[in-house]
DNA sequence: CTTTAACCTGGACCAAAGTTGAGGTCAACC
DNA sequence: GGTTGACCTCAACTTTGGTCCAGGTTAAAG
């Protein structure tokens, strides 16, 4: 009963990439992706093929569910970076960093219910008169990175241009 | 009175795309890049250059307002195409193409809300068991559109795997 | 009439989050 | 021991929302 799966000279609590695909529900090359990206490790067979640690598909549920809130792939990261690198991950670790997401998420609620408030006030009225709106403020740092646009909604519209 | 700018031939309500980046905060590359996909629409003049209607200017507050919102610009887009061709839009019509944004700032908000609540469940918890998971299921579509992974989460991780 | 600021086009480039394909190797089954 | 499916790497391509630059023209002011 001590004995793990003879077919196998090497550890079997180990999965293949196609075995980690199947299980998270993510495409190999994602994963592929997410190693080059240094979300995820494997070890090397003497083939030169990946397998991973079990613990790894923890991992992947992680980068998916952060993904789904809306956390961009190199957040996400820096956040497993926090995870201990010595020993595997314990329930308590896993809830300090979605801790984070919670927070996170609870910020850009408030964000869009404000926008929402204050969108039939602007564009509702028809007078998007952006000098006095709400909407002109910039609270939030959603467009602040990237080579996006450097200025949100500025001053400079007529009180009732055009 | 009734004369306009007695400087210029052609009627002087127009901007020129420098004034129009300038009232509307936005840049002139990116208004440029607006009107190849026909978010804008100007006149040329005899020399090739844009002028813009002040009409313009609101359509360009309503596309920010939009992209603050969340909205990609091709549904911007096509929802500015349903505003009328013959006539300026009225109140009314910006009222009635930004009432669909609110609805979809209200579906967000609640399905952000739903993710935020199912948070502590699944990640807070450290089980991370998606088959059970209120996060696996894909209640939202966001997700959909582009190149991006073709699954969601999906089951097929063990009630505690890893 | 000259100068200068603003305009024009086209193409290259950026980031994110991957996908797709070519060309080649590995592993497991019969 | 051969076939088949899974794996490997590397490079190119995708989408969105633009920016930046080169090389050339226009418009307005002096």
């Amino acid at each position: 009963m001590e004995a793990v799966n003879p077919n196998v000279p090497w550890d079997r609590d180990e999965l293949t990439v196609g075995d980690l695909a199947a299980r998270s529900g993510v495409s190999v090359s994602a994963l592929h992706f997410y190693e080059r990206k240094g979300l995820i490790a494997s070890r090397r067979t003497s083939g030169n093929q990946r397998r991973y640690r079990r613990e790894t598909l923890r991992r992947v549920a992680f980068i998916r569910v952060s993904q789904r809130v809306g956390i961009p792939l190199a957040d996400i990261g820096a956040a497993l970076d926090t995870l201990p690198g010595d020993r595997t991950p314990t329930a308590k670790d896993w809830r300090r960093i979605s801790q984070a997401w919670h927070d996170d998420l609870d910020a850009r609620i408030e964000q869009l219910s404000r926008l929402r408030d204050h969108l039939t006030d602007c564009i509702g009225c028809g007078c998007l008169s952006l000098r006095r709106c709400a909407l002109t403020n910039p609270h939030d740092e959603l467009a602040e990175t990237g080579p996006g646009p450097r200025t949100l909604l500025v001053d400079g519209l007529e009180p009732d241009g055009a």
